[in-house]
Parts: structure tokens; sequence; C-alpha cells
DNA sequence: TTGCACCCTGTACCAAGATACGGACCTATA
DNA sequence: TATAGGTCCGTATCTTGGTACAGGGTGCAA
């Protein structure tokens, strides 16, 4: 039995089979082809393509940038280098995520260290700062 | 001139006026009064609480737990403790948050690391590494 | 009085990444 | 052969946090 159905392809790439119809039609996965019938017949590449678009998902790559990087990889005479590229400037995205979410805590730890957990929320130190938009 | 109208509020608080009408659907901000012919009339009660919204938005709130602690705010009997333990619980959503995005930065710089940066694209170590899902 | 800026309502639209559904068609199994 | 379940397509829906727009009413100044 050669070719998988849609719902082997989702169920091997451990997604939906809405979800392969949604990436077909997004460019993400290329247009299989079908049966006499109208059924759609993946190939095993289709399995390495999705866990390529899942694997760069986690990866922190949203559904236009694992585009690029899929159309960099047939692109003739595409250079190595601009994958290379790619992957450093996620870092640095990455790296400015990362202090902005650990300044948004520093602050909360600061709102938490001012309330004693005490007494009614009338006079509760976080709400007084959260109104006042001042940290100290 | 007692009051304020909506665009008023909305360039005192920085925001767009559509803004402070979608507030007011989604229960952010009170109804306000109207004037005879429907106008909005906003106390500077109305600013405080504005300030407090985008306030708790820069803290990582979403518009749902910035309506709870505004709940939490007017609730009779309503303790600080409930405010505290929300901020508290917000803050262990940023530790997850920013350990998983130091992972995803991790795997990406050994990606890098694994790329010489030379050569065509069709021997490049991070697209092979992305098609295996293995990162060694 | 006319003109313009502002306000009102309801509805549609945007990103992102899917998920769900209706109605028709196909296929395999009992 | 009947029927259950897989597949098709197109479209709608969801979440979050808004923004945009059409079509109409209001308020103020020249």
């Amino acid at each position: 039995m050669e070719g998988l159905k849609t719902a082997q392809l989702a169920s091997q790439g451990g997604v939906n089979v809405e979800t392969i119809r949604y990436y077909e039609r997004h460019g993400l996965l290329a247009k299989p082809p079908r049966t006499a019938s109208g059924y759609r017949v993946f190939s095993a590449e289709a399995v390495t393509r999705l866990r390529f678009i899942k694997r760069s998902q986690e990866l922190g790559f949203s559904l236009n940038e694992i585009k690029e990087l899929l159309s960099l990889r047939v692109k003739p005479g595409g250079s190595c280098v601009d994958v290379l590229r790619k992957a450093e400037s996620k870092i640095i995205d990455l790296d400015e995520k990362i202090s902005h979410l650990q300044e948004i805590r520093k602050a909360l730890v600061e709102l938490t260290n001012a309330c004693s957990g005490q007494g009614p929320v009338s006079s509760c130190s976080i709400i007084k700062i959260l109104n006042t938009g001042k940290t100290s």
C-alpha cells in the first residue's frame, strides 16, 4: 500500500485532520496527488515535512517563517547562510522576549512584596499601585 | 466643565476611542451616564480605571484577569490576599514562560553552532536537524 | 444656515493557528 | 447490500484585543 490518507498523515504527525488541509491551503504542505475519487495521497516525505513544521514551531517560528525556511530549502543556489541568519535573528527575538518578561516579573515581585496579604481589598497596596501606575 | 467626552478620556488614557467603547462592552469600564443626546460623560474616575487597565496589561494580565481584579476591588468583604494570590500565580506563569523560552533559545543556539554557514542549503545542518527533530 | 468636527450605533474585519460543521460522496466490512 | 465511518469542500467559528467603516445625529462657530 503506497501513500497515506489524510487521517494517517495527521495521526503520524500528531495533528488534526483539519490541520493538514489548513497547511495545504496555506502553502506549508504541497498539494498531494489524488485518487480517482479525489482523496489525497501523501508520500512519506509529507511526514518529514510535517515534523519539520512542528519542530520549527516548537522553536518559536511562526508558520510564515516556516514557509520561508521551506522555500529556502528548495531555492536553487540558496545558501546555508540564509538559514543561519534566520536562526540567529530568532535568538535575538528570544533574548528580547525573555528580558521583557523578566522586567514584568520584577515589577510583579515588587507588587507582592508591598502587599501584606492582610486586610480588605480597599486598602490593598497592589491595587493602589496599579491605580497610580507607580511602583515606588 | 464637568465630565469627559469619549475622545477626551481616550486621549488622557492614551488609547483609541474605539477601545473605550470596546472596554465598556466587555465590562472593563462601567457604563457612563449620557447627555440628553446620548453622548457619554465620563468622570475622572474613569481615567484612573483606564490607567489601572493599562498598567495591569503591561504586567501581563489579560483583560479577563483584569476584570477579575476589578471585581475583587469592589467585592464587599473581599480580602487583599485574593489579589496577592493572583499576582503570585502570575509570577509562576511568568517563570514557566521564561524557562520555556530559555529552552528554545538553547536549542536554537545548538542549531546555529552546528551550522558552518557555508555551502548550499541542501547540505545545511540546521535544515537537516529540523527535518529529523533531533538536536544531537 | 451652513459646514465641519465630533459622537452615536451596529457590524465587519485583522492577525494566527487552527477547529468545527453541514452536506455530499466514497469505501470497506458484515 | 446496507451501513458505519472516512473523506471531500466550503464556510463558519474560536480566542484576544482591538480597529475600521457606514450611515446618521449633534454641537459649535463663522
